[in-house]
DNA sequence: CCGAAATAGTGTTTTTATATTACAATGCCC
DNA sequence: GGGCATTGTAATATAAAAACACTATTTCGG
C-alpha cells in the first residue's frame, strides 16, 4: 500500500454500529490515543502518565490514592506509574505530614519544565483536532456532552 | 462504602485535562465499555466481539481480513475471536468459493436470534444514554462529530 | 486506652488487548 | 513457470487493567 491511510472499505455496511455512541467513541478515542503515542512516546509518556502529571501539577501534595480516585484508576496501578515518573525525575514522593502510611506527590523542578513542553505538544495536537469542528462553541458543546456521558 | 458512586473528589483541579477532548473521550468510552460489560458479559460477549458479529450479520460472506480491516483490527486478532464465536455457534467459517486461502464468515441460525437479543440489550443501553442528550438532533450531531474525530 | 475495622502503599498474579513476527498454502501477474 | 503479495495461523511479546493478599498505619467505638 502506497500511503498509510487505512481506508475503511466503503462497501462494508456497519449496520447498527453506525448508530452506537459506544462504537463511535471507541473509534475516536483510539485515534486520539495513537496520535498521542506518536507525539509523546519519544518522551516516554503515555496518556495515562500524562493525566497523572497533570493532576499532580495542579494539586501538589495529593496522595497516590487521591490521584487514582480522581482519574478513576485502581490505586495498585499507581505504584508502577509513580515509580516510573520518579525515575524520570518528573514527580517525587515525600512522606505525608499527618499520615505515615502515605506519600504526598510533588513535581520536581525538572518536572515543571518537562510538563510545559509536554502540554505544549498535547495542546497543539488538541487544537489541530479541534480545527475540524465548526467553532469554539461546538468544542464546548462536545466537551460538555462527553462529560455528561462519562457519569454512570 | 455504602453506594457504588465513585464520586470524583470535587476538590481536585483537573487543569488542562478538562479542556482535552482526548481525556473526555477516554472517560466517556470507559463508561460505555464498563456498562456494556455489565450488560453482556453473562452472554460472553465483549464490545469487540459484538462489533464483529454486527459486521458479519450485515455483510455475510466477508473474509476474516475484510472484517478486521473494517474494524481497524489486525487480522491476526481475528483468529481467536472467530474461534470463540464459532464455538459459541454464532458465526461459522465456510471455505471461500474463489479463494482457497480464505474463509467466508456467515451467521448461524442460532447466531441470528442471538444477535437479535444482543442488539436489543445494547440498543436499550444506548437509548438510556441518549436520553441524557437534548434531542435526536444532538445525538446525530454527536455521532457525526465523533466520526470526524475518528479519521486520521 | 484497647481492640476492631478501615485505609495507604505495595507486591503478586491474572486477565485482557494488542502488536509483532514467522510460516505454509494459495493466488496473481508478467 | 517464477517471483511476489495475501490469507489464515501460530507463537510471542507487550502492555494495560483488575483482583487479591499483605504490612504498616490510622481511626473510631466503647
Amino acid at each position: 500500500m502506497a500511503d498509510d491511510t487505512k481506508k475503511t472499505d466503503p462497501s462494508v455496511d456497519f449496520g447498527i454500529l453506525n448508530s452506537l455512541m459506544g462504537y463511535r467513541l471507541r473509534r475516536a478515542q483510539m485515534n486520539f490515543f495513537s496520535k498521542f503515542s506518536d507525539l509523546c512516546s519519544d518522551l516516554g509518556i503515555s496518556p495515562g502518565l500524562f493525566a497523572i502529571i497533570a493532576i499532580v501539577e495542579r494539586n501538589p501534595g495529593l496522595t497516590q490514592t487521591a490521584v487514582a480516585q480522581a482519574l478513576g484508576n485502581d490505586r495498585s496501578a499507581m505504584v508502577a506509574a509513580v515509580d516510573k515518573l520518579e525515575q524520570m525525575d518528573i514527580i517525587e514522593r515525600r512522606p505525608a505530614k499527618n499520615d505515615r502510611r502515605s506519600y504526598a506527590l510533588f513535581m520536581t523542578k525538572h518536572g515543571q519544565t518537562f510538563f510545559k513542553t509536554l502540554s505544549t505538544r498535547v495542546m497543539e495536537h488538541e487544537q489541530s483536532m479541534a480545527a475540524r469542528l465548526k467553532d469554539d462553541k461546538e468544542l464546548d458543546w462536545l466537551l460538555k456532552t462527553l462529560d455528561i456521558l462519562s457519569k454512570n
